[in-house]
DNA sequence: CCTCAGGTACGTATTGCATCGTACCTGAGG
DNA sequence: CCTCAGGTACGATGCAATACGTACCTGAGG
């Protein structure tokens, strides 16, 4: 029930060429852009973000994302859960979640 | 003496992604911090960056990053400048331009 | 006109990255 | 124990991006 923690680098290791290079791709910016979205900063399933690739693809894309340190993934075993670290990424990087935010706002309501 | 502008796409037509994608490349990254930490947002030589790479490749990442919408090249013919689309990156992406001088300050200064 | 420095156009090698196929692991629930 | 869904590991592949060589253009200044 308890799951393990996959966590990244730590809070003021994170290194913007790195988060840059994730929030390049389509796929995986449109995860973040959701997660910044959800002030609630609940756990989501994998599968709550409906990506249109394969599960191989996904593991490599949040590993990317969890890597970069954008999110924690939690191990369930047959299971996994992602979280956005909100608190780590606003204190390295301030206004990025507002951007991705934003952004969100515009894919989901175009006009 | 008058060079002729050469303009990337309208200020409210920059794509999130195009931006981020431009912003992954280290050598540009690292032109657009520099950009971005200066206040007075002076015309720059494509020289002053001291870019490590060939000038064919530096034609192609300031190109990249003009049609991203983040810079505008003045060719005089035989050279060129560029200057930072400040206002128009900062009322698309508000906060973007904050990050990369925070990172330039971090490259310059490293402790 | 000639030279030179700065830039571009085109072709190409190489690297990086996204994607998926196959095989295997894990825990829940029959 | 068996099955099944969710996920990972590894390898292969295809494509886009980076990088440079060669050739050519442009304007300034002898």
């Amino acid at each position: 029930m308890a799951g393990r923690n996959l966590v990244g680098p730590e809070a003021d290791a994170l290194e913007l060429g790195v988060v840059l290079r994730a929030l390049a791709d389509e796929h995986r910016r449109s995860v973040m852009t959701e997660l910044a979205a959800d002030r609630t900063d609940s756990e989501r399933g994998c599968n709550s973000f409906a990506l249109p690739i394969s599960k191989q693809t996904q593991t490599h894309h949040f590993r990317v994302l969890r890597e970069a340190g954008l999110i924690t993934e939690i191990d369930y075993g047959n299971r996994k859960g992602i979280r956005l670290r909100r608190t780590d990424v606003e204190s390295r990087f301030p206004g990025l979640l507002a951007l991705l935010e934003a952004e969100h706002r515009n894919s989901t309501a175009p006009r």
